[in-house]
DNA sequence: AGGCGTTTCATACACTTGTTTGAACATAAC
DNA sequence: GTTATGTTCAAACAAGTGTATGAAACGCCT
């Protein structure tokens, strides 16, 4: 019955510290979500803090297990690689039908970091952002410098999260144009993977740098891909 | 000396909301730091809540004044402006010395939007986004829908952003990678630029959609631009 | 100077917060 | 049954919260 009452207290814990952050988040609160006496959480956590700690903790080991890494036949292309990794990032996001408040939390954690931040990371996001490197390998050139391939890492990713940060913004920008479908997990997925391959194209002509983007959209070079040829 | 406390509330209230939130942010830590009185926010601003709405609306206000809008000469290339474009933005959400604690506040509202949301996206955001929408008109067809110059427009501002809303997960990642300045304002405006370009691109022959992608690296269609011509 | 509306101040008021306490309860070993 | 150990419970605690109050101080007009 104890770690019953243990669990019962993480698994009430996280939506609710989803919703509300740290601050704004009352013991009782989850207690009474719990269903277990006010003093349980001093007695198995010891603190409102470390109970914090926990929480995150098994959020995202949870949803590690529900929705799993990004899989693909050991013949894809490194296109489809990259769909498949997108459309999962996106679906881990957005995803889920009920609210998805273990990615809230995460989003809480980036804004306001606390010591969940570290292992947060090297637990969750590193085997994600490895996996994408992977890929990236596949599409840019060998000499590509690390520095570039994390950046174009970003890129990718900054694009997917951008949907789950600034939702409520997008829905205020767009007004109802959601209702068309346009933004559908499906749809963004395909989006984002087109943009990305287009970008990736930019890093596949190894230039200096930062000289290849004044040619104008009208006239295109030889190669076909944006290049340095042109300065203006 | 009335108006002068209440902007010195509003001040100071500023970075505290921005460190803290509206919760985790107390009345009297404010006073402190403005050197008011307890009672003042009260008497000036009738609640906490109407304060930290003024307090928003203020900032981003001031904000704006500070760090105007991208401008640029009447005959530049598109691909200048969005380089203008991309490069303010990343001002805007790095720059600034100190913290830029009101792209926190920003981040915060994004994250739990209070009531302070929509004006703010209408009086500050909109107007960044119908500027960028009108660059993208340059090099984009005519013909593309809205909804993809949109996705479009959130691809390019998504990939700012992260570096504001990651940042902390981008440095752990990276290690002391930073320390070689390939994160620079400079540098991230450059490559974001690069990348996006090359991701316009693949907008630019419109396709049906989405059947464009899996072409392999190695081989490139005659006009250079990923297309639809090959579905594997 | 004197009166008056406005603003400041110290203080107090409910109320909520995380945490503690000590008794009640359970369960198993002997 | 008795003891021992681990767990729950209602109640209380001290500290901190936003807000309210009434007196004091100020500035300005006549």
């Amino acid at each position: 019955m104890a770690d019953d009452t243990r669990l019962r207290i993480l698994r009430a814990g996280g939506p609710i510290f989803a919703g509300g952050g740290f601050e704004g988040t009352t013991v009782r609160e989850i207690c009474a979500a719990a269903d277990v006496n006010l003093a349980s959480v001093n007695y198995h956590f010891g603190s409102k803090e470390t109970l914090y700690l926990e929480t995150v903790q098994l959020a995202h080991q949870e949803k590690l297990l529900r929705v799993p890494p990004a899989a693909w036949p050991a013949d894809a292309s490194p296109q489809d690689k990259l769909r498949v990794f997108v459309g999962t990032i996106l679906n881990r996001l957005l995803g889920e039908g009920d609210i998805g408040w273990e990615t809230r939390l995460l989003m809480r954690e980036m804004i306001h970091p606390t010591h969940a931040c570290r292992p947060l990371v090297e637990d969750y996001i590193r085997p994600q952002f490895d996996q994408l490197l992977d890929v990236l390998a596949e599409l840019l050139p060998d000499t590509t410098e690390p520095s570039v391939r994390h950046r174009v890492a970003f890129s990718i990713v900054g694009q997917c999260l951008h949907y789950r940060f600034a939702s409520e913004f997008v829905s205020l920008l767009i007004g109802d144009e959601r209702s068309t479908g346009a933004y559908s997990i499906e749809e963004l997925s395909e989006h984002i993977t087109r943009f990305s391959l287009g970008g990736l194209e930019a890093f596949r002509n190894e230039q200096p740098r930062s000289t290849c983007l004044t040619e104008r959209p009208e006239k295109r070079n030889e190669s076909g891909t944006v290049s340095a040829t042109s300065i203006h």
